[in-house]
DNA sequence: CGCGGCTTTGATGTTCATCAAGTAAAGTGG
DNA sequence: CCACTTTACTTGATGAACATCAAAGCCGCG
């Protein structure tokens, strides 16, 4: 990956910025630095004050809150172009989650004075940030019902699969979280994540070795996950 | 309830129309319509197309969502000065929840191209809509986390204190839900919401006769919202 | 090597949903 | 306005799902 390359050249652009002129991806260009982050590495932490829009363009991070018992959770994961912190870069003052690396990952933060000026001077840009804000809200909040409406098996089932087909686009894939960040994805006890999986390598459904999981009946872990 | 009033003068307007100049203003009005809903009429409905930006001035509503099952659930409650669906009518082409109103209530309906207008044209407004925006949605995902925390105590405890401090400003009121609709918003059975009344009242926590409802011990019933 | 955290399995207990059955309240039609 | 029907409310008993506790093996790391 190359530090810093040219916004105009960038592969993993988001669509979000279709709507800016040549002039205006300069603009943020020159406003914007790269940076790598290492596993384990924080990108941003609650409390902290929003100074950077910040975009993921490789690697994979976790974002969570801390629960009052001090237990922490995972809101979502994000993928190379997700936008961290979409939802309260333009209304908060602090940051409200952690967001660390899971895999060694490089972000842009692009300044938010420079973002600021590229909505209030861009409409068609600031609706389509409107658009995009809405559709991770909604997805946020269906996932969450999603997972809280499902027993155990439901939402284990649910998270692999995911895994598989949003996230490695195949069957077999290492797990790039632990199995107490399992747990605290779909709010459940490390114990019963490894329970679950478990029993569903024991019925076949899945081969396990340590973080690496090969899905073997990928219809039946689907259903098991719509009729949790 | 006067129908139909001008925007300039209206008591409920939100402040999200602050940025709006004398003329927007004028072109908003001259594009909206006031509607009177008898209670449990319906506002919006899932699948219908989104063709208006709908604006709570008077009333309550209920915004629910039906799960697979059939079981309804409610996301969340408006109160006059909300809006209805704002996280989805920029980025979705239909109405992804059902909005009901409990008691009468009064809804500016604004022809959504007019808003799209404004929102291209004017960037100050278009970027506080995307606070608004980031700001409820953070609110809901804080709330939904919040009451999937809590045990069943604690959720009872919790909508209590929201009704008397949020919705009605004071120790006693009338509750404008059933209880099967109270079990609907934090998750539960419509039987233990009924339980955990009971055992409130037996505590002397609250009296409660039907939907009336008096909280006696305010501090305690804090005290299990929290630790609950 | 040894320590601490992650993983795994089993045993136990609590919380909550479900089922059942009865009472009160609220519509509904005559 | 009253009988009738339906819907909401209430309480108790039972069982299932899940958290918690405990103990042991594993792995990585200083």
């Amino acid at each position: 990956m190359e530090l810093n390359q040219h916004c105009q050249n960038c592969k993993f652009r988001s669509h979000l910025f279709d709507k800016l002129s040549e002039e205006e991806l300069n603009y943020i260009h020159k406003n914007k630095k790269t940076q790598l982050v290492k596993k384990g590495g924080i990108i941003t932490k609650s409390g902290d004050p929003i100074r950077e829009f910040v975009y993921l363009t490789e690697g994979l991070v976790k974002m969570q809150k801390i629960g009052r018992n001090g237990k922490e959770q995972i809101v979502s994961l994000a993928r190379p172009m997700d936008f961290i912190g979409l939802l309260s870069v333009f209304s908060r003052e602090k940051y409200e989650y952690n967001v660390t690396a899971l895999v060694d990952s490089f972000v842009c933060r692009i300044s938010l004075d420079s973002m600021r000026k590229m909505v209030s001077e861009n409409g068609l840009f600031s609706l389509d940030i409107i658009k995009f804000i809405g559709n991770i809200s909604g997805e946020i909040i269906k996932h969450t019902y999603a997972i809280n409406s499902k027993n155990l098996r439901g939402r284990i089932a649910l998270i692999l699969v995911d895994f598989s087909e949003k996230f490695f686009h195949s069957q077999a894939f290492d797990l790039p979280i632990s199995r107490k960040e399992m747990a605290e994805m779909i709010d459940m006890t490390p114990e019963n994540v490894i329970r679950i999986l478990s029993e569903f390598r024991r019925d076949g459904l899945i081969s396990l070795r340590g973080k690496h999981i090969e899905i073997l009946n990928m219809d039946l872990l689907i259903k098991i996950r719509d009729l949790g």
